[in-house]
DNA sequence: GTCTAAGCGAGACGGTACGTCTGGTCTTTAC
DNA sequence: GTAAAGACCAGACGTACCGTCTCGCTTAGAC
């Protein structure tokens, strides 16, 4: 497993890694995304600075690295008979994401860097865990051949306002994501309508 | 020299609050957010950088203000027959604010910003401009006396899906605002049910 | 108060000055120049480390400044009729200087680092504390318009068998600093020809 | 080959030591000796930074190994009929040595360096190049059977000024090192007066 | 022909100083 | 009493080197 190409030298050490990646997701609870700091992280997992330059560029990687497993994880939704139900659940769980969870966090604050720093935008494109989340639904509800860009225009007209309710800071138990939800439905099915997947 | 208060002493100098403000804006375009420094506008302003701490906090604080005007201007949307047209023309009006102007790019750092600063949260929170904007067009559209909570979820109906798309970095052109403007404006037909405000 | 001129600006703190100084000298002693250090010295001195950086370049620096007085005062000897007897006393003063003494630690360390370090080596030629001591003394003995180069070579006469013993790591006790003075004495004598000087 | 001992395992690779050897003398005269680096002496050497730390402590032990041998080359003086000739070809060597030879500058950068740090002291300590060299000649001059105290006063006599007018970063073309040996000379004639040794 | 032992180049490890930068504060003089 | 200047303490930045620690490989004598 380790050793990663069968090249000469030490190999990585799996320790200091999963370290960083705990530090790094125990720091962003602690005291936040502003106030983490690449030396704060490196002492908190009692790695040496260098170690974490090694093999990181920014604390945004860092965090990426560190969430990206979970978000997948948390962003997974079972198939359901029905359509709706089927989208209001990824709704919940893209809310209890956002708002509830440690991974979620980091993503918001990931998203809300890539705003103003290309690097993080660059980074977040890379891999697009919340998209491909939503991706995966939207095959299920409007067919699996469903063009990419139709899936995109659908994606956000499903997390859209949701997105913009949290992003504005508005209060995630006021907005009736079943609603949400049905409109999208009653919008996809018209899409999928007459037959076949983009209409 | 004005005086503009009865207070004593010498009176703040109106020099130096534009030079500041002037070189935040300048400062956004030329390094971005992230590069800007309290240190770096007080420099590019010729000001000292007591004079910075004394009148703003932080550097969104000063954003803000620079850009608040600008954006108020920039958002406001000129009623027309149509609804739909009006909502597309908001629409466009804020995809211009968010991908084109200076104002804008200071609302897409600040936004980004509060989603790991509370600081800067309850800043964009005590003014509320894009908000602002929408509810004027959507009183228009919904009736002057639509209460609150339904004039933010209609909000985040009509802004939601572009601000996803902007946010997660797609490229604006690829978004047919006048079909979520259309789609919204279906929408608000239904709520706005028996008939009044848009006929 | 102190204002060094009637500049803009808080004028520079003689506390954090002497603090650092002070610092310096005391690091020197307990942990030696090669593990001085200019962070430790800040830190040592409740100093900022630009403070630091601000007024000084290298710790070569600051220890010639925190000493040059001190050794200064170590080395003035005060005149004697006899001529060796004074010769004498220089020898001794010179050899509780570098031996027992912080400031001539400080230069040993000093002339050592200059073998290696041209920097270090212009900052000790700027301000030749040792070579202005010996002259003072040769030039009471010599007459005082002996000329520069006939110092500096009588200086080298007088100072040189120490200056070796001592940066050899020979023991100081074993030097026989009289004789050595008697040495020169006669060679001098010999030098300022006639018999006017030493009589 | 030739396996130094009886030992099991590789034998010490002696490609290496001299790739060490060759690279630190390099780099000596290249960035000087507090540029000096022993992972740079790795590096340029073609070696693992292991190898060097398992058969030397320091730099200056690598360097002090690097020298010994030109250096007891370069100090060696043919005997000639006149005394004085012979202590004015010495310190000519001497002279040259230390301001013009590869082996000398190391030996300047280490007779430096031990003034503030014990254990380079304690390496010249043991290994007395300069020290050997001048009581060869003292020795043909004051006699075989010269006590050691007195040959090493003898040293501090003929070199200290030299030794001193170089170390304090005078110019060595104007030491007129002929009436060195001269002075010399007489005042050894005296010592070794009554008639015995010299003959 | 293995087997054992040590040396080899490479390079990651935890540390720590470097010199620079910015954050906020403090202290002057000038207006 | 504000403004501009600039020094103050604090501490993060990214880089470099320290001395140590694996790695896989090589090179020898011992069995």
């Amino acid at each position: 497993m380790e050793q990663q190409n069968g090249r000469l030298g030490r190999p990585r050490s799996e320790r200091a890694r999963a370290a960083v990646l705990h530090a790094a997701d125990d720091l962003l609870v602690e005291v936040g995304y502003a106030a983490m700091t690449l030396k704060g992280i490196a002492d908190r997992a009692g790695v040496g600075r260098q170690t974490v330059y090694r093999w990181w560029s920014t604390k945004a990687e860092i965090l990426l690295e560190a969430s990206a497993d979970d978000a997948r994880q948390e962003l997974a939704v079972e198939p359901a008979d029905d359509p709706v139900a089927e989208l209001t659940a990824y709704l919940e769980a893209l809310t209890a994401f956002l708002t509830r969870s440690h991974a979620g966090a980091a993503y918001r604050a990931l998203i809300g860097e890539a705003q103003h720093d290309p690097a993080v935008a660059a980074l977040l494109a890379g891999d697009d865990v919340i998209g491909d989340s939503a991706r995966v639904i939207l095959r299920r509800v409007l067919g699996v051949d469903t063009c990419r860009h139709t899936l995109d225009q659908a994606t956000a007209s499903l997390i859209g306002p949701l997105f913009f309710w949290l992003f504005t800071g508005h209060d995630p138990a006021l907005l009736d994501t079943a609603a949400l939800a049905e409109t999208c439905g009653r919008q996809f099915a018209v899409m999928s309508g007459g037959g076949e997947s983009t209409g």
